[in-house]
DNA sequence: GTCAACGTGATTGTCAACAATATTGGGCCG
DNA sequence: CGGCCCAATATTGTTGACAATCACGTTGAC
């Protein structure tokens, strides 16, 4: 199922760049964190020409900064950029699923229906890995089913995006939210309910961005660094 | 007024992105034409990693098409392509001009209309280059204006794709349409008319799409090669 | 006469050494 | 004693050559 960033040539590189996203959603990885090329290299078992490709998408997606003869970390979006993303998200899904409104067929809800029942699965099991990357799936799932490539390509950088930020600013209280907002999405677009599937989804990005902790002053991981370094 | 793409890191790589594109879109590069690394090397004096790196990024901006081992070439959108990207690019510019119409002061209105004028001046001196070139700054500093980073970014990737279309798909009637219908956004928006700037924006758009040959059989250029070519 | 396999030429993809640049630690001067 | 400059080191950026791959033209067999 490769879904990660916009295909990358070769294999190698897509699996830098998926590696990388999963070790920063998992926290592993903290925002701010530098990555040695020559480090990367040795890590992946591929050379530092690969792992330069790699960086180089990574940083179209926003997940790392990639600064000229300084090297590469991992991206630090700001309270706007958060704002930003969510509200191109916001943007781009509500026309998503209006779309679907008008074109799901069984076969699409069934797809959607079982995508929630891997979701609850996960849950269950409490496999935080799997429950982080079938919650984005679900919004690149919808998209793919609207038929529309462009706004796929689209989303799947904003999720990313999103998956960042919400590795930096999430409250230790809500890791993610549970299927039942998506099955409501579901269901207002199995219903042909226009108004209702948009009014859903923009009540689950809106829920995604209110359990961060947006207000406050600063991001918790950069805040040493940018209150103890002089500005450059 | 670096507006080209994704922020390459080095000049050089943007230089040639930028040329690469202009020479799409007036007309000189058809899409279909392959371009070879060494060629573009020695062309623009720069070193074949460099010309690689722009040919990644044009890939990622749905300018050219990059084969593995097999070269890059200018991309030959279909027609469901081109309508994606109308698609896309109303659901964006259509939230960019609401947000518009509420933030929008005086000094924005005064930028938007002294572009008109520049359009205007650049039609009357018949400077084709200058009214495509302009033409598709107008979207971009609506963007610019909505304060909308992600946003602009987004539809920077748009307008290019469009750029390619149009000049696959346009008619020789109608190269580009006037200063008139962005006049016509910039009143609404001065007026704060959030459903007048809205629905100028849709035709603007529709108007922009129609007047491609989008109902045709195939695309004019390669219509040759694909006739003549044994499929691949 | 047609088709298939093969060899050649051209082009892309890869690599490892080299050069340029920024950071860090120490020494020197004020 | 503190600030500044300079050299050493570490890291990135670049280059040119080499290897892998593909398209095309030729040759041979059926």
């Amino acid at each position: 199922m490769p879904w990660f960033s916009t295909t990358p040539n070769h294999d190698v590189v897509r699996q830098i760049c998926e590696r990388i996203w999963l070790a920063v959603v998992q926290r592993s990885l903290r925002p701010g964190a530098r990555l040695k090329e020559e480090d990367l290299a040795e890590i992946f078992g591929a050379t530092r020409a690969r792992v330069r490709q790699a960086l180089t998408v990574l940083e179209q997606d926003g997940l790392v900064s990639l600064i000229p003869n300084r090297g590469a970390c991992i991206a630090e979006p700001g309270v706007e950029d958060a704002q930003d993303a969510f509200s191109a998200r916001l943007c781009i899904e509500e026309r998503l699923v209006l779309r679907l409104c008008r074109q799901a067929g069984p076969d699409d809800i069934a797809a959607l229906r079982d995508h929630i029942a891997r979701e609850r699965a996960a849950h269950q099991d409490g496999d935080s890995e799997a429950i982080i990357r079938l919650s984005g799936e679900f919004h690149m799932l919808i998209a793919r089913l609207a038929d529309a490539e462009l706004l796929s390509k689209i989303l799947r950088m904003l999720t990313i995006r999103t998956s960042l930020i919400t590795a930096m600013y999430q409250t230790q209280a809500t890791q993610t939210c549970g299927p039942d907002e998506h099955e409501r999405i579901v269901a207002a677009i199995e219903a042909g309910d226009e108004a209702a599937a948009a009014e859903a989804m923009r009540h689950h990005l809106s829920h995604l961005e209110s359990a961060l902790r947006l207000d406050e002053a600063r991001p918790p991981v950069t805040a040493l660094r940018e209150a103890l370094l002089p500005p450059r």
